[in-house]
RNA sequence: GCUCUGUUCGUAUAAUGGUUUAGUACACCUCACUUUCUAUGAGGAAAUAGGAGUUCGAUUCUCCUACAGAGUACCA
């Protein structure tokens, strides 16, 4: 029997989440609910010269906006708070000295400079510096120093750090859920820090000593952390704690090109790699959010959870239940995945087309109150109208707009190609077809219309490109007897006069 | 440099030690539909990085090379 599962999503609040960050805790989201576990929030705030503030309320309501919420963190409490690691500060140093105290960890003295100098010395001569069994008797530390000595520096208030004592030729052999066994040998970690000497814990020892704490099962975290996790492991066996289950996501990549998706790559390819707009508080600029481009959180949940995961049928369109339903983990990609915005912009329009019509009028009626504009129209039908070529909730706006307001411009282009010197006539002949027309809806305009244009024996064109060019201002748009009837017989007679004053 | 991880059409991916002419989606191209612009439908082109080995048989397992990514901070 196996408990249900803890899982964590572990920010730091140093700014915006960006759709990696929320990928990570979809997946963790994902994960966990399928199993009736609970999602965690944790932030990880241990390095105060990076704090940004507004960081971390935009977390939550990023994952609120994309109906991931959290079910344990701040604000929220589920026995295992406080959940930002600034207000468990006091818990860490104990581990730290429990690990001096086994021989595991030890104090060193070393200065910033100090341990630069050494890299740079190593380079010139080609080797890599590691602080480990391989020097650390050579450098300033209380392996090095006697037990008086260690003592000594430490009253007389001296900055140190405390590392963790990494072992000597060991082959150690990790598992990771989706990568399977991965092979390390100790002698190439080095003593990394634990305990800096501002007083605050590393994120290596506050992250292994919060999982336990908060008894996290299963850690899924970028692959960006697979190189820690040799430490991790060791850390959790100096404790001698139970370690939970490790699953590393693949990287999300730049659509073109090389590296990880960046901020910058989202400006120069005109997409957002953000859920929400967020303003930088120092440089007030700007960073688009895939909520105010009007995407639907829907769409973008299944987007994401398409990036390295598939649920191994044809079935691409999914609801955040489905997706809980069908995610595993075992069917996560090794590989990193490029980001493609073309395919998250018809993930957008398969979602926006399937999603219930009410929340569209609903949309519209916004836009045109934001507006000021008046209208007489049934919005269910102006939105079936158009809901077909929309894919944004602007597009609404977009594409209907004529509707609401008469044109005053025509498209130059779509004049020149439709607009002949026999089209006044026959638009006159039109108006006075349309106002003998006493049931004015689509198809009894449609019948009529058509059937007079084929008794004058005359392309289609003829009639309907002027006739859309009065009633649209372009050659564009959707059915135009349909249009007619939503506007009514008085306005399309008036447009078509206008029109023809106006040409 | 060193360590770890990865590599199937342009992109995301499926599949299996043999029933595969390697499937699907996005993008692309063609055609159809249409009064226009979308949308839609039908069709097309397009991939197992390279080399060796194991095997009756490998895209699938092993090794090497190449390439890519990550890490290498008193950042997370």
């Amino acid at each position: 029997m196996t408990k249900t599962p803890r899982v964590r999503f572990a920010p730091s609040p140093t700014g915006p989440l960006h759709i990696g960050g929320v990928r990570t805790a979809l997946f963790n989201y994902l994960f966990t609910k399928k199993k009736q576990g609970t999602f965690v929030l944790r932030i990880e705030d241990t390095d105060q010269n990076r704090f940004v503030h507004g960081a971390e309320d935009y977390i939550t309501d990023a994952l609120n906006w994309c109906n991931i919420p959290f079910d344990e963190g701040p604000g929220k409490d589920g026995g295992f708070g406080p959940y930002r690691q600034s207000e468990r500060k006091h818990l860490y140093r104990q581990y730290a000295d429990e690990l001096i105290a086994k021989g595991y960890a030890y104090y060193a003295f070393d200065t910033s400079e100090e341990l630069e100098a050494h890299r740079k010395n190593h380079e010139a001569q080609g080797k890599t510096f590691i602080y480990n069994w391989h020097n650390r008797a050579k450098l300033t530390n209380s392996l090095s120093l006697s037990d008086s000595e260690t003592e000594s520096k430490i009253n007389s208030g001296e900055p140190y750090v405390i590392r963790f004592k990494s072992p000597q030729d060991e082959i150690l052999v990790l598992t990771d859920e989706i990568r399977g066994e991965i092979t390390i040998d100790t002698n190439v970690l080095d003593d990394k820090i634990l305990f800096k000497s501002d007083g605050m814990p590393t994120y290596h020892l506050a992250n292994i000593v919060d999982d336990h704490l908060m008894e996290i099962t299963h850690v899924i975290r970028g692959e960006e952390w697979l190189p820690s996790l040799p430490l991790h492991i060791l850390l959790y066996r100096a404790f001698d704690w139970e370690s939970p289950k490790f699953a590393h996501l693949p990287l999300i990549l730049k659509p073109t090109g090389k590296g990880k998706l960046g901020k910058r790559d989202g400006i120069k390819g005109g997409f957002p790699v953000f859920p929400l707009e967020w303003k930088d508080p120092k440089t007030e600029e700007i960073a688009s959010g895939y909520r105010e481009d009007g995407y639907l959180p829907e769409a973008v949940i299944n987007m994401l959870a398409f990036l390295g995961w598939n649920p191994g049928t044809e079935q691409e369109l999914f609801s955040l239940e489905e997706l809980v339903k069908e995610f595993d983990l075992t069917r996560v990609n090794k590989a990193g995945a490029k980001f493609d915005p073309e395919k998250t912009k018809w993930f957008q329009q398969q979602h926006f087309q399937n999603a219930d019509i009410n929340l569209h009028v609903e949309q519209l009626k916004n836009i045109l109150s934001k507006k000021n504009i008046s209208y007489s129209f049934d919005l269910e039908e102006v939105v079936s109208l158009i809901q077909e070529r929309a894919i944004f909730s602007n597009d609404l706006w977009d594409l209907s707009s004529f509707l609401f307001i008469a044109p005053s411009e025509y498209d130059e282009k779509a004049v020149k190609k439709a607009w002949k010197e026999d089209t006044p006539d026959l638009m006159h002949e039109l108006t006075r077809i349309l106002s003998d027309i006493n049931n004015f809806t689509s198809d009894t305009i449609s019948n009529i219309v058509k059937s007079w244009i084929k008794s004058k024996e005359i392309g289609f064109g003829k009639i309907m490109m002027p006739l859309r060019i009065s009633l649209v201002g372009s050659l564009q748009g959707p059915d135009l007897f349909e249009i007619m009837s939503i506007i009514g017989k008085n306005e399309t007679i008036k447009r078509i006069e206008s029109t023809k004053e106006k040409l």
